[in-house]
DNA sequence: CCATATACTTGTACGCTACAACTATTGTGG
DNA sequence: CCACAATAGTTGTAGCGTACAAGTATATGG
């Protein structure tokens, strides 16, 4: 028979909670021995799939603020790993491209984790690693419907509150 | 027959990336409008846990320097939600121990991710609930398989290097 | 042409974390 | 018992990352 969904709920929590804080921690160990934050290497990451990106795009995709988008994007460029490029048809914008150098840095990086993804999945018995596989998209899909829907965090969802005093 | 591994790789890497993004993301949405930061929440959660634990300790856990682990205490102690008790039997020692108001503010913000996690599983086909909760249990296994034999973040495993300038 | 909206940048402030220097306590060899 | 090292934690300081508010430049509508 099926646990109860609070269990399973439960254990997901659990799991989920080590699982991204493990991950976490890693990032910032492996990924800041190349010079660059998360945010950096994210930005990258995105710049090197999509292209030329407009700041606000690129603000909206990665979940930050425009404002904290233009810093992160002058430290890219100040390393010159990307440039500004101001837009033709509207020169209110500003679109980021990354450079020959960030490429290169962000192919390094990344294959580097997919390196580090194989061991992972080395640990593995063989033939449940696409179980995992597939069962992580389908809790990212589940993630992200449930967030489209604009569900919340629950009951306090009301929103940004930083001071309680 | 078998996906290669390396293909595997570069899907977990990336379906994981964003799971971990999105995650993140929305605790930092979830969490704070409790009051309280990440890093807050998650010590409160050690110390409901494991009760009255060692600053050094807690540290180790939290994969915090103990300096970063006092101020978190310090916030903590300031809000009333965790006590700092000097050790009998060493009094260098500090152990912290949350508080009753601690204790109900972390059930409180427990049972509303867990009812989060409910929401999502039930964006699941019920059969695939338990394929995922286990998948995943199994993957944080291989992951700190993998991170206690001090495989570090593959060729670039030197450590800390923040400044490249 | 002016008012308003949009896209971005800059000023400012705060939280989180780390490293280094410091204090307090405990353990150890002589 | 004392000097000295080791351990546990705190405080000083600094840097990064982010957000909010105000400012600048461009575009759009009347």
């Amino acid at each position: 028979m099926a646990p109860s969904i609070h269990r399973q709920a439960e254990r997901l929590h659990h799991v989920f909670t080590e699982l991204v804080r493990a991950y976490q921690f890693r990032d910032r160990e492996g990924i800041t021995c190349y010079g660059l934050s998360v945010s950096q290497c994210y930005t990258l990451d995105t710049l090197a799939d999509k292209g030329p990106t407009a700041m606000g795009d690129l603000a909206r995709h990665l979940h930050l603020e425009i404002s904290s988008m233009t810093r992160v994007v002058d430290s890219l460029v100040a390393k010159g790993w990307a440039a500004r490029v101001t837009d033709d048809k509207d020169r209110r914008v500003c679109r980021v491209r990354i450079s020959r150098k960030g490429q290169t840095l962000v192919s390094g990086i990344r294959s580097d984790l997919i390196e580090e993804h194989k061991h992972i999945l080395r640990e593995l018995p063989v033939d449940s690693r696409e179980v995992v596989i597939t069962a992580m998209s389908h809790l990212l899909f589940a993630f992200n419907e449930r967030k489209q829907r604009g569900c919340g965090s629950g009951k306090s969802g009301k929103g940004r509150k930083r001071k309680v005093g």
